[in-house]
DNA sequence: TAGTGGTCTAGACCACAGC
DNA sequence: CTGTGGTCTAGACCACTAT
């Protein structure tokens, strides 16, 4: 068989055609579709190409393929709400608005029993913490206040924070290998208030953020956001 | 060449291998690597099955592609925290904790301006209303308070929510075709608290989220959390 | 024009599931 | 045993990039 060129390449219409027909219900979850020799000799390509096809639309989860058995639609995914959380500069840029940052903190320090514990290592093992303010258009936006793992980023004291954050720094040096968090809502204490320039009655918005590097804790960092000018959003 | 079989299949040595030199610096970003015919070559393999393998760490974001040019490493995937809320039921279940809900409002009502303007249809369009209350061990944690259109869900307040929940139910009738979503710290109206049992003075963890589905907007809900006792956590 | 990726073929052998 | 998916080959033609 020649190959005819097209627009659209031969496992795309068959990604599309197996969409559609999922989407219309001629396949509910957990039903069969068609084997790979029956889609091949359908559209008159060779299995390589349904191969293709099928292989992609599994790891997209939308099959499930057995071997020896079959493929079949998947279970509807999961229903969960994937928020995307940027770094603050990445963010105010893409808004378009202009973003400045405060140090209001850069010191070496060394682990605390809390500190250590959490953090995995020997009390009395060097850490930094920084303490900056960030601002979208003169207005405070987020209190970061951040523990660095001294191993994994020796040069942090020596960072230029106006220029490269706290987290592209750190992403840079330190591979990012996985990351635990929470969000919730909570009540500043007074210091975080005044440095949002928000009354301690006002709600913050706080994202806590373990981040692993080289089976190490390379950082533990809390965000404070003020509740009245500060949302996560996003959409897919 | 004979098919030799092995326990681990050829592309993914090859994925194994380039991931091992990009980890270790051999590349770093925005370098090329190696193109597909060397690559086959250096591991005696096709092409197609150099192709599979870059193919995949292409769409794995490791690797960028340009067609005439060459194969690129990707600027590190950006720093962000994926977040994934699920169901308040599951989620509850998934700790081993007993989840009950309270329905303290089940009712069809005619769109407001306000609403029809959200729902992005006609003044007066009929839709369906639900305040729900979600327990964790008999300790409110989640009111639920959801707007659905009612062409997308007609049986909507025939549901008995005690054993599928809104979200469940809809999932099931209409597939999930986008969602928007913010997350937000405010403080609760009084009504909100009432049912949360909690003070006014308490600030609330706000989860806001609209879907799409058949290419309408299927529901609007905001969901209410007492700060004291629930936050969003993950991992991955 | 030479080199790269993008796609496709018509076979092949294997591992596994289900009858 | 048959049918399924899992993988791989040794070519081929094409579109695009860079020189």
């Amino acid at each position: 068989m020649i190959n005819v060129p097209t627009a659209i390449p031969a496992f795309q219409t068959i990604k599309d055609f197996l969409l559609r027909e999922i989407q219309a219900g001629t396949w509910k979850e957990g039903d069969a579709i068609p084997s790979e020799a029956v889609l091949a000799q359908q559209f008159k390509v060779s299995r390589m190409t349904v191969n293709r096809a099928v292989r992609e639309l599994t790891s997209e989860q939308i099959l499930n393929r057995i071997q020896g058995s079959g493929t079949y639609v998947a279970q509807q995914k999961y229903q969960a709400t994937l928020v995307a959380i940027k770094s603050i500069a990445e963010e105010v840029r893409a808004r378009g608005h202009a973003h400045r940052s405060e140090l209001h903190e850069l010191i070496e320090v060394e682990a605390s029993e809390s500190l250590a514990q959490q953090f995995q290592v020997e009390l009395g093992q060097k850490l930094f913490h920084s303490v900056i303010v960030h601002f979208e258009n003169d207005v405070a936006i987020q209190v970061e206040d951040r523990w660095v793992n001294s191993i994994l980023a020796q040069d942090y004291l020596a960072q230029d924070f106006a220029i490269k954050t706290p987290n592209e720094y750190l992403m840079a040096v330190a591979p990012l290998q996985g990351v635990d968090y929470s969000i919730e809502a909570v009540m500043p204490p007074k210091l975080i208030a005044d440095m949002l320039h928000i009354s301690s009655k006002e709600a913050c918005l706080v994202l806590h953020r373990k981040t692993r590097s080289q089976n190490q804790i390379a950082t533990i960092v809390t965000m404070w956001h003020p509740g009245s000018r500060y949302q996560f959003t996003g959409s897919f």
